[in-house]
DNA sequence: AGTCAGCGTGAGAGCGCTCTCATGTCGTGC
DNA sequence: GCACGACATGAGAGCGCTCTCACGCTGACT
């Protein structure tokens, strides 16, 4: 490759004149050569070499309509987005799976209600080919405009279609929360607990709603006692927050089920504050095993999800979706339950399976 | 807003028709309106809202040679980059600022040897305006393909320059890692602390580098005890790994310097499981002064870094490396020092100050 | 009254690529 | 030996935008 240090970059015009062909076949041959002699496809190959040609992607995609680039649309308020490696760990997995695709990754936040236009506005634009979005809460305008403008997107989590009327089923993955709720409490129960709290994320999320379903469920009371169950806001302030006021409210619990490990740590130093031993007086379980579990003191007794292969579920669905004939044999994966009666192949929500993990605290 | 739902998005032309006005004109009014008459601008944006009308930024960029987005490249291996809250928070602080200006954030791993490859290609088809680059170590590739490309760059953490031959002085934000590592060792002196250890990150990082040099230098000791120096990778689990070598070579220590906050933690939690209490038997100063700190048992003394604010920095030194003439009046930032001696104006790495936070494990 | 600067506007040439369609060149079958 | 299809290649028309330049108009100055 020996490029001019700064000279113009070379354009098609520049390596067909050397090859002594004409743009068209280049074109052909640097998207792939099918249908040139491979005489020629070589002395092109040489040339784009020899200039260090690469293709200007602005006019690729200006008559393609295709630019190559997926946003990621973060929609959650500062305190959690990177205290918790939740999203850290996904965005990792869709990040792999993207760059396998040789489609770039383009991350936006959404913090403010003036972003949302920004963004609406960036989405609408054409800059790229699709979107992933997380963690929407219930009237989130995003989806709207995704739709509006659209956007092929695939959620991270059940979003709570109530605005969107006559539209498609959404795409998304998510684990089984309410399945991972379950096993949670179905263990503190068969540790002989009987009086288990739960510090919940914020209701207006369906990962937090499905936990909690999945708490009442396993206890089999569909209006558990409310002193059990407080707002944790998944975050580790307000974990800490709700154990104490589970504790105020009813002292004589014996578990707590945290709905995130952030929470749980929260609630650890809590009890921790207050004398209690974990898990001899109150056992606690937390959700999302990510390395604040581990690191807890005790370590914690937490649900497992894959969360960085959630990442890269979502990112193969958006693939998928962007480019069905693409639709490499990459499905089938282990632990991974498709959502049935769906359109064509593979175009489906996933819901990944969660496990329990048992450590110490519970 | 009354567009299609799905008609083929509108063109300048539509608009120009609409408004009876030439395509010419509704660009420059598309552009910020200047040199056009009031009257007709008005029109224009009338008719620019009535279509719903978007600037297709393929077009645009073809003819303009600006994308109006840079990368975010971080080449760290998966262990560091998101269970230390740092990246994220350098990420956020960048986000915002680019966000401010327009501008996309496009992101990047680098995982493996053929990713740089990948982004190196990248970096040179010209999809973006300019590079972030992040935690480089000594021989990383990527400074050298940026600069080849003639991209360009500001790196986050002052780079080791080895490879470059006549480049210019690279251009990077920085805290002033070696002051932060002597105040934290001058306060451990201050407690009349005398066998003081230090877990240093990896030493091919500057970072790393810098603050093991801080604390020679507040020891005033060129060459301090081998014993009490241990690398910890910038990990947890390497800083409790690190904190059971240094207190099995040398079991009188009744201090440790951890140059981040996990690797603080890692060795908290070895100096738990040996039964050495702290502060009382050991004390424990960290770096960074993020989550991980505050969270700590007992909350770790740390030294503070602004890294939203360096994140946000870098953006802005990068923005105005790409546009001077948009270099707004937004400088004379609190705490920032600029290294002297530079080219244009405002155009030379920055040192943000560091500040030691007195908790309660030292 | 004539000149000319200055301003607002339009015409049109590209930016670098892809893709359709026409053209040319074989090989095959009757 | 001729018609025809298959295949490789080239010519050229855009994709939607920006930007230069030319043009026409107004108003100020000689």
């Amino acid at each position: 490759m020996v490029s001019e240090p700064n000279g113009p970059r070379p354009t098609l015009e520049a390596v067909a004149a050397l090859a002594g062909v004409s743009r068209a076949t280049v074109s052909r041959v640097v998207n792939g050569g099918a249908g040139v002699r491979a005489e020629v496809r070589e002395r092109v190959r040489e040339a784009v070499a020899e200039l260090g040609y690469v293709p200007n992607s602005a006019a690729r995609s200006l008559v393609t309509r295709r630019t190559g680039a997926v946003a990621v649309v973060i929609a959650e308020p500062e305190t959690r987005v990177f205290s918790d490696p939740f999203f850290g760990r996904q965005l990792r997995g869709i990040s792999r799976e993207l760059a396998a695709a040789d489609t770039q990754l383009l991350l936006m936040f959404v913090e403010h209600r003036d972003d949302y236009d920004r963004i609406g506005r960036y989405l609408s634009a054409g800059h790229v080919d699709g979107a992933l979005m997380f963690s929407l809460h219930r009237d989130d305008p995003l989806p709207a405009m995704a739709e509006r403008a659209g956007l092929p997107t695939v959620f991270g989590g059940r979003p709570d279609w109530a605005g969107a009327g006559r539209a498609p089923r959404p795409l998304y993955v998510d684990t089984d929360n309410r399945d991972g709720a379950r096993q949670a409490v179905r263990h503190l129960l068969g540790r002989g607990r009987r009086r288990i709290a739960v510090i919940t994320g914020p209701l207006d999320q369906t990962s937090a709603l499905d936990r909690l379903d999945g708490y009442r469920e396993a206890l089999g009371t569909p209006e558990p006692d409310p002193r059990l169950i407080a707002d944790g806001g998944f975050t580790a302030q307000g974990g800490e927050r709700a154990m104490a006021e589970l504790l105020d409210a009813a002292p004589d619990l014996d578990a707590v089920f945290a709905c995130s490990d952030l929470m749980a740590n929260g609630a650890l130093r809590t009890l921790r504050a207050r004398g209690r031993r974990v898990p001899d007086d109150v056992a606690v379980v937390g959700y999302d095993d990510l390395e604040p579990a581990a690191w807890a003191d005790p370590p914690l007794t937490t649900v497992r999800q894959d969360v960085e292969e959630m990442g890269r579920l979502m990112a193969r669905l958006l693939l998928r979706l962007l480019d069905p004939r693409k639709a490499e044999a990459a499905d089938g994966v282990a632990g991974v339950e498709q959502v049935p009666g769906d359109g064509p192949a593979g175009l489906a929500p996933v819901i990944t399976g969660a496990r329990l993990v048992v450590r110490e605290s519970a």
